[in-house]
DNA sequence: TAGATTATTGCAACGCATTTCATAAAAGTT
DNA sequence: AACTTTTATGAAATGCGTTGCAATAATCTA
């Protein structure tokens, strides 16, 4: 910078106004400034930037499970939620700092805070992660999570409105005429647990009788789901003639089990997904699902954080959530 | 730090090696530092490291097509590059930021470089962008491709063995009778010209006649794979018995198109895809498809990288490629 | 035109950690 | 015991920008 100035016959401190935009310099100075800097390659230090400013410009995004060489990478709508994350930080001048992995434990993420390495953080999806959660948080971190929103608010969650997704898919199964409903997910997971809330309390409310049973699954995989659904079908004194999955992934599972099995869908059995995924659209038959604006979930996210970074007060919300209709 | 050294009772420089680890430091006082900053919350500013290391530890990963509101996340195949490239990087104790999807011009990245923002760049997936990164490495920027070879070697490419991939596909093919074969996908994109290169030697040198015809594509969702084949076998004089496509995505949609006009997957006509994404394990029926190690070319990609940046040459390389068939 | 404002610019200090070089202390040698 | 090596530690300089405050130049007011 030094070189700069001299170069165009200025100080230090001018040339860093002129760069930074700063109203105190003269329009011919800024320009002269810029020319050189252009001219020569200069580009101001970041890290001495940021030194300064006490301030990083830079999120970290943790994703729950974004890989395991034995799992598959996760749900691949987690993808679209970064997606969203990624072009609203974008939009804001923020650099995204992707965390490895394995990366998973307060106390790392505690230390990207102390050192100065990130300013705030996104986590993709609370999975079971809750307990660490709530210790970060405890810590005072600037933080926003995907997914449900727990008793006492100790962090600010953004999510999909799952208590009317469930809503949505029981009122989609009743109107259809099943009496014989099946809930697929894990309910100790927070998200999944309001899903299923909402899809009971409609088949309650409906004014029929409804026989409603629940299948646990141990993992997210497609094919534990697979198998799962194979056991539980096999060992089950009826089948059910509804069934609302906590995914899409599983629904397509839950499809394929069903299918096997002699049961076709939709004649037989009506399926309900979750998230809209792509390949739910191009599944045979194409899954009917829950759909949330992820762009605008992403965008959300970010400006919740910002908000909370620059010290501002801001309030869990939940997004747009609707059924898509397609032929299950 | 200085506080840090009062407390602890020695230098500002001795808390500094006592911190990074060196061995210029007695074991003794190294303890009683680590605990003075651990009992304070102390950590390193990473920004004044940075500054003074000019190293950031930090690399930028663009991946081509993250997002676009209306076309969909790019093939899910780019995540699972994602996740091995984020696990290989956390290894190396490297930071991986994720520019953002509309970032994507040369000036950017240069800006990133010179601002110390990023020690290099790993681009996911060369798309179309071959112009951009060709100036882009012309001007010096350490970087690895995921992609295909060209002929001037300008960056270094890790990718699919393409023609290997196309070979496979092609033996496949001829193996199970196929003598009217449809390749499909925009050949103008590298990776797909040679995996449509190897199919052909295949199938010129079998020994069979075979009729080969080519599929071109527009786009790479699903939807516009489903209308262009839709209307190509519309058109076409007889329909293929055998089908490579260049991703599982087009490989599903291909498969519903020729469904839709009668045909049946695997009776009537053989497919192959290619990337092995989840979805196609789960695809009814099951897609035979081609598979990359994409946890190994995280981490060779990766490798190479740091290579480069530490101004070690490196050659282009080509990752493990094989066929995994299932029921098309 | 003297005096008051306002617009520009520069000086010097600061943010935080690392590294070179010198020094002091401890250990080893003969 | 005198001298050489080795080990530990500290002083001061350095990397690069930003900002508070002071100073100068330019413009305006009466």
């Amino acid at each position: 910078m030094d070189e700069v100035a001299v170069l165009a016959k200025v100080s230090k401190p001018t040339v860093s106004r002129a760069l930074s935009g700063s109203p105190l310099v003269n329009a011919k100075t800024r320009e002269r400034v810029l020319a050189v800097a252009r001219e020569h390659g200069y580009a101001v230090n970041r890290n001495a930037q940021k030194l300064r400013h006490k301030r990083t410009n830079t999120i970290a995004v943790s994703i729950d499970f974004l890989s395991h060489r034995q799992n598959h990478v996760s749900d691949p709508f987690v993808f679209e939620l970064l997606a969203g994350v990624s072009e609203a930080l974008g939009n804001q001048n923020q650099d995204l700092l992707l965390t490895a992995p394995n990366h998973n434990d307060p106390e790392i993420f505690q230390q990207m805070l102390l050192s100065r390495g990130v300013d705030g953080f996104i986590f993709l999806g609370q999975g079971h992660r809750e307990g660490m959660l709530d210790k970060f948080s405890a810590l005072g971190a600037p933080m926003v999570v995907w997914g449900a929103k727990r008793k006492k608010e100790s962090y600010c969650v953004i999510g999909s409105d799952n208590v009317r997704g469930g809503e949505l898919a029981g009122q989609y199964l009743v109107e259809k005429g099943r009496r014989n409903i099946l809930f697929v997910g894990d309910p100790s997971h927070n998200e999944i647990f309001w899903r299923m809330k909402g899809l009971k309390s409609v088949a309650e409310s409906s004014g029929n009788t409804i026989r409603f049973s629940e299948m646990q699954l141990s993992n997210f995989s497609y094919e534990s789901a697979y198998e799962s659904a194979m056991n539980f079908f096999s060992s089950a004194e009826s089948l059910p003639d509804g069934v609302f999955a906590y995914s899409d992934t599983a629904a397509m599972a839950i499809i394929h089990a069903l299918n096997k099995l002699g049961r076709r869908v939709p004649e037989d059995v009506s399926v309900v997904g979750y998230n809209d995924i792509p390949a739910s659209g191009f599944f045979s038959p194409a899954i009917t699902t829950i759909r949330q604006e992820t762009f605008l979930a992403g965008e959300l996210m970010v400006n919740k954080l910002m908000k909370i970074i620059d010290g501002k007060k801001t309030k869990s919300e939940t997004i747009k959530t609707e059924i898509i209709i397609r032929d299950t």
